[in-house]
DNA sequence: AATGAATGAGTCTTCATTCAT
DNA sequence: GATGAATGAAGACTCATTCAT
């Protein structure tokens, strides 16, 4: 029901040779290390001016520790997507709402994804940006808002065969722009400091995607 | 009616000393090849990889004519953007839609946004990456969508109160919701190929104007 | 009496072609208005980061025409060296006080000395800078110093062969030494500021002077 | 007894990032290498000619490296100028010569220093040099001569209150008229090679010196 | 003579990556 | 595995000097 357009998360194509997989204890904590110093440093310096120095030594490792574990900077940015990822997906709990019309559910779904941009916003911010100067992570978000504009087209294709959204709509294009809507207004907003209240914010949007859809009023 | 968030374009505050401008036929010369050589250097190579020396050659000139007229890249990359403006601005038939009705309007800035978008593809994508990049353009960006979005939030209300659109709505939430999706989904489309065609396009983002703000139907 | 040791000037040996020396008044009058920009230029900015450009600039010409005159800052600055060596010995007329005995003549020309050094402070910084930058004016600086030297060292050979003068010493040294005495203090008081009233100069340095050669009191 | 108006030689005051203090053995040697290269490099190009390539290269290091240690010349002949200090404090050893009347201690002060500036002419030139050309060296080194000065003039407010020096002078601008006399000879001499011998040097400075200060016969 | 734009050699400086300890 | 020093390729930028107008 939402965008997600923004957090690439698997390690590019065409790798180099592989840098090791930690086997010790030791080794682990390093790499772990490494990538919360890599988070720190992106979301202060932004991925441009984040320099390998200062990735390794927010992780209190020595810089030529860094290639023990990653070959350049994307990579470690891959492996810090990936982390992330995993992070905001464990807490799946959010189906709690028994919503079960369409309403609700979409509802529901636009103010969770506006409250976890709201929590993550610098890594959001860090995210857009990489992947504006990243083709890979450009490539990697692209295929990501493909799968998840095809879930919400079939949703909106499903609504429109029961008779409950406007049948003048393609589903798919409908589903890229809803999306790109939210995503991007949670970018003006919580990267950009757009100021608009939050729940100003929801409201407003869901009123939009429901409009949009003309969906019939919930029950 | 048609989002324009992406190009920024004059010299930000506490600039150095301003390079000469130029006082000769010759000079002029210069200077506009260098904003053409930097027009083709940044849509070829981006604005991280475009080089000096590369703009320089591209525009037939040695390095360092180029700070006989810039400090540095941003500043060429401004006076691109201030030129590309002045190109985009000029075209002001867009008035010859006779269209009156709401609706018509809204169609026509569309479909004249989409096709100015998709005719400069490459330089709205550079826009976008720039903005990502450098603070000041990401700031003149955001202002100019503010701005943008005050002039249709104040047409909004209009529609509200003459009863034609959803009174619900907050207008300048929703003035920056409806650009947001059209700006995005070009940019999806245009610049990251995502397959749509233009008219699927235009109409589904047509469909989506009017279905959101709830206007009636045309007379 | 006192050291001169600080200003060259006549045109360096192996000069390459030599500019035109102007014929027209106009030429005659840019020639002129660039020298009066070198010391402007010189003064504010010093040798090192004067620049060509604001040479000309101050002289109200074009950076070309500097070229019209002078091959390069050295050359300008032995200009400017050779005027402001005119302008400082027109005034012969410090002959005035017909002082005749030797206590008398040391305790004006110190004074006089003194006077000028402060008057032309920042150029004689500038002369002692560029004597420590450039071989061709640090030899001319040499040079003069020692002719001045051996001027005092006939004096001083001439009291003592009176007996009004310590016969120890040895008379080229000690004019090199005073010389030096009033030149540095010169230096340190009104280009490095070191806060020493003018009056208490004079005297300490005479009181100097006189002790060090053992002058026999004013009659 | 003689001026040390010559050696800065600490940090100035708002310093970029300071760059990293060898912690290896290695980190240890090539920063010595460096000063070390800087040294030789200096004395032979003098301060501005000196490239920091040709300073890594006396020193068997790669350009970048000198980044490691210094962020620029004036960083490195800071360093430079340090460590010339602590070599020529060191032998304390002037001391030696127990001579306790002033006559004595005067003219072995005078002797100890003329051979210490001919030892190190070329250092002694570099650095008068760079104190015309570097505010903060130029700073650094009239502190010094001030405080060296105060030494002397207390040691010669002594001497007046014993009646064993002329009462009319003043002690502070004496001491930094006979200091500032025996440095510029000095400097003269051995940078600028006028033609003197070292034993006429030491004897007339010492009369002179004694002579302006009128100090009793030894006894 | 004057103009001012064009030129490009010469340095500085950064930082990803390697490697000896 | 970890360390941190060494490396050097790459680019930015300056400014003296030339030259067409």
């Amino acid at each position: 029901m939402v965008p997600e357009e923004t957090a690439p998360g698997h390690t590019a194509d065409g790798e180099r040779q592989a840098r090791t997989t930690p086997r010790s204890k030791r080794g682990i904590r390093t790499r772990n290390a490494l990538i919360q110093g890599a988070r720190e440093v992106f979301e202060r310096d932004g991925y441009l001016d984040a320099r390998i120095v200062d990735i390794s030594k927010a992780a209190g490792a020595a810089s030529g520790s860094f290639y023990t574990y990653f070959n350049d900077k994307e990579e470690i940015f891959a492996a810090l997507v990936e982390q992330v990822q995993e992070e905001m997906l464990h807490p799946h709990l959010r189906e709690r709402t028994g919503a079960t019309d369409p309403r609700g559910v979409i509802e529901a779904a636009n103010r969770d994804y506006l409250q976890a941009y709201e929590r993550n916003a610098r890594l959001m911010g860090l995210f857009e940006q990489v992947a504006h100067i990243n083709e890979n992570f450009a490539r990697l978000r692209l295929e990501r808002g493909v799968a998840f504009a095809e879930r919400n087209a079939k949703m909106i294709r499903g609504l429109q065969e029961r008779g409950q959204a406007d049948p003048d709509l393609d589903p798919l294009v409908t589903a890229h722009a809803l999306s790109a809507m939210v995503s991007r207004l949670a970018y003006m907003v919580y990267v950009c400091d757009l100021p608009i209240a939050f729940d100003q914010l929801v409201d407003t949007l869901n009123t939009l995607w429901a409009n949009a859809l003309r969906l019939k009023p919930s029950a």
